[in-house]
DNA sequence: CGGCTAGTGCGACAATTGTTGCGTTAGGAT
DNA sequence: ATCCTAACGCAACAATTGTCGCACTAGCCG
């Protein structure tokens, strides 16, 4: 995968490990000084106490800082909510979605902005979603066991996407003004277009 | 508003409007190119003969460029679709979404791109989607006409959200590819949620 | 026609951003 | 202990990006 893991592998000694965290922890930092805004390059590697090219040589840039911060993180075990019922469970995720977003700094925000320029950070984009949306698809399984989706099967994938799609689209996308109601009613709407049998797999 | 409408209402003289029309054509034409990633301010300047500073003067950024040109869009007066059915609409409404944002250039994508660094961009964005919005309450007027959906009031822009945000999420944020299902399943969904009362004003 | 000035062209500049070649260092291996 | 080389530091460089002051041009108005 990137750079910086590859460099990793093949040594994984004392210094390289001990730069990653160094540059990681700036990244951190930087974000949450300045937003997704001020993260540069340069900043980073002066609060690393780096130099910029060894910034350059392993993470080629910005998208690159992002998408390592991500995989990081990803090693931190993250549990989809359960709270006994799939309509909770769906509004906790949002309630999740929508913090993640409006918090300062949002790494996820950073993380999308970074996607349309750097290949790096697309890829992180990508593989982070799929990742929560195979572990999400508990949810599905245990709300058919529950009684409370039809036994036929139903797209885990698609009742995920319109259940947090809305969250996403209003933040991001609108950048409207964060409505507390809306992970519910959002919640709410994809299970029940999913109990009218809206997200059977044909 | 933007600083070139401003500009144009002081002096709507003859050199203004003209250069006006070769930087947005320039615009265009480049994001044809390269897409918005190799818009520049310099690239355009060069290929509409005009000068780097006039263009940093009036439009600031390649944010107020691309803000301008969709405003320039917005004169050409677009209307949703009517197809003689809700789903049918909301559909046609999700092709029509989809196709902005798989076609090259993506004029959609690049403003997208631009708004998370650029705040007239990010203002345009956000009035672009508002004026869509507005008009396609149309669309949800009509369905209660036909009795597709009860007599009580339904809130038009969680409709909407519902029904079109799922393609934003899947093309943008996932960046997966493209499904050609997904327009008409997200469509029929919201309906389904919509008829069981998920987007009743309360 | 002739003056006024918003808007443009021009060049010089500063700041930022990214690259390259080369010497040095530190960690892994024999 | 010693060698080897991946990874880093460094400095110099090139390219890009954005700013500023000033001259000038063209459109508007009397």
């Amino acid at each position: 995968m990137s750079d910086a893991t590859t460099a990793r592998d093949r040594r994984p000694g004392g210094r390289t490990a001990r730069i990653r965290a160094q540059v990681l922890d700036a990244v951190r930092a930087e974000l949450a000084e300045g937003g997704h805004e001020g993260l540069t390059v340069e900043g980073v590697a002066t609060r690393a106490n780096v130099h910029r090219t060894t910034v350059y040589r392993r993470w080629r840039d910005v998208g690159g800082l992002l998408a390592d911060v991500i995989a990081a993180a990803g090693e931190i075990d993250w549990q989809p909510p359960d709270t006994g019922s799939l309509s909770g469970d769906l509004t906790a995720l949002n309630e999740e979605i929508q913090e993640s977003l409006l918090v300062r700094p949002s790494l996820a925000r950073a993380l999308m902005a970074a996607s349309f320029h750097s290949e790096q950070a697309a890829r992180a984009q990508t593989r982070l979603w799929a990742d929560r949306y195979a572990q999400c698809g508990i949810l599905v399984e245990r709300a058919v066991e529950r009684g409370e989706l039809p036994a036929r099967h139903t797209d885990a994938r698609s009742l995920l996407m319109a259940a947090t799609a809305p969250v996403y689209h209003h933040l991001v996308l609108q950048r409207a003004d964060p409505d507390p109601r809306l992970p519910r009613r959002s919640a709410v709407a994809a299970v029940l277009a999913a109990a009218a049998g809206a997200f059977s797999a044909d």
